[in-house]
DNA sequence: ATGGCAATGTTTCATTGA
């Protein structure tokens, strides 16, 4: 199974760019954050003409996430936000596909430490915890993607001088993901050997793209039981160049199938 | 020291993102 994370920053802005991405791809589950569309708006024609079924939780300007399950496979026992943590912001969807309990999220920006929006940041981080262990025990194949919006470690920034105690890079933040971890979770991505200076997004301002100055926010962590499947984990820097990007690539995960 | 880019709706600016 091909698993993707991507936030798109506007579906309505970046489906020709999805579109081309699948094609080229063929990626079996997308996990798609800021899509920024209604439910009723969302384009479910173009994307099943893509060859693929869209299961989606959205609202217009803000967050927004979908998930795309190519079409062979089956999504059964969609489920949305999260449990014990009414929210009026739309950030999390989750559906079994072959299996694998897959959970994706687009965890809050935080804004500035400190902040409200930090500690709305925070509390979200707790309650997916707690979700996520109890997704756990049901789910023993579990896949945690998305846009987390926390750089785990100094080597997934670009310059961690400048990001010490940054929002995104906080320590408390920081230990959130620990957290996630201490489920049995683990990265994807650094289960393989990876060229130092990979990130999953870059500000769009200051050349920040062409001067490698990013973060890796973007993730993949698989349960205990899952990761020993997992046979290839990498982030699409090429997704970043050209006309109209997302300010984030995708990361694509590849799991073997069950022995 | 500051803002710098992009998307969106409140639209020719303000807000948010990361």
């Amino acid at each position: 199974m091909k698993l993707v994370t991507w936030n798109v920053n506007s579906l309505n802005v970046r489906l020709p760019r999805l579109l081309d991405w699948l094609a080229a791809n063929r990626p079996d589950v997308v996990a798609l954050q800021e899509t920024k569309t209604e439910d009723a708006k969302f384009p479910h024609d173009e994307v099943r003409e893509a060859g693929y079924a869209a299961h989606v939780f959205g609202q217009r300007t803000y967050n927004g996430v979908a998930l795309l399950v190519r079409d062979g496979l089956a999504a059964t026992d969609v489920a949305t936000g999260l449990p014990g943590f009414p929210d009026e912001q739309k950030r999390v969807i989750a559906a079994t596909v072959d299996g694998v309990r897959v959970v994706n999220v687009y965890v809050p920006n935080g804004q500035a430490v400190g902040s409200d929006k930090y500690a709305y940041k925070l509390a979200w981080c707790r309650a997916a915890s707690a979700a996520l262990r109890d997704e756990l025990s049901a789910h023993p194949e579990l896949a945690f993607v998305g846009d987390m919006n926390i750089a785990p470690e100094a080597r997934d920034v670009h310059d961690p001088a400048a990001w010490e105690g940054q929002v995104l890079c906080s320590e408390p933040e920081r230990a959130s993901f620990r957290e996630w971890l201490a489920l049995g979770l683990v990265d994807a991505f650094r289960r393989f050997d990876q060229p130092p200076g990979t990130f999953s997004w870059w500000d769009y301002r200051m050349l920040a793209f062409p001067k490698n100055r990013g973060l890796r926010i973007d993730h993949i962590l698989l349960s205990a039981a899952l990761a020993p499947r997992c046979v290839a984990c990498r982030i699409d820097r090429n997704a970043r160049k050209g006309e109209k990007p997302s300010d984030h690539a995708p990361v694509i995960a590849e799991l073997a199938a069950r022995a």
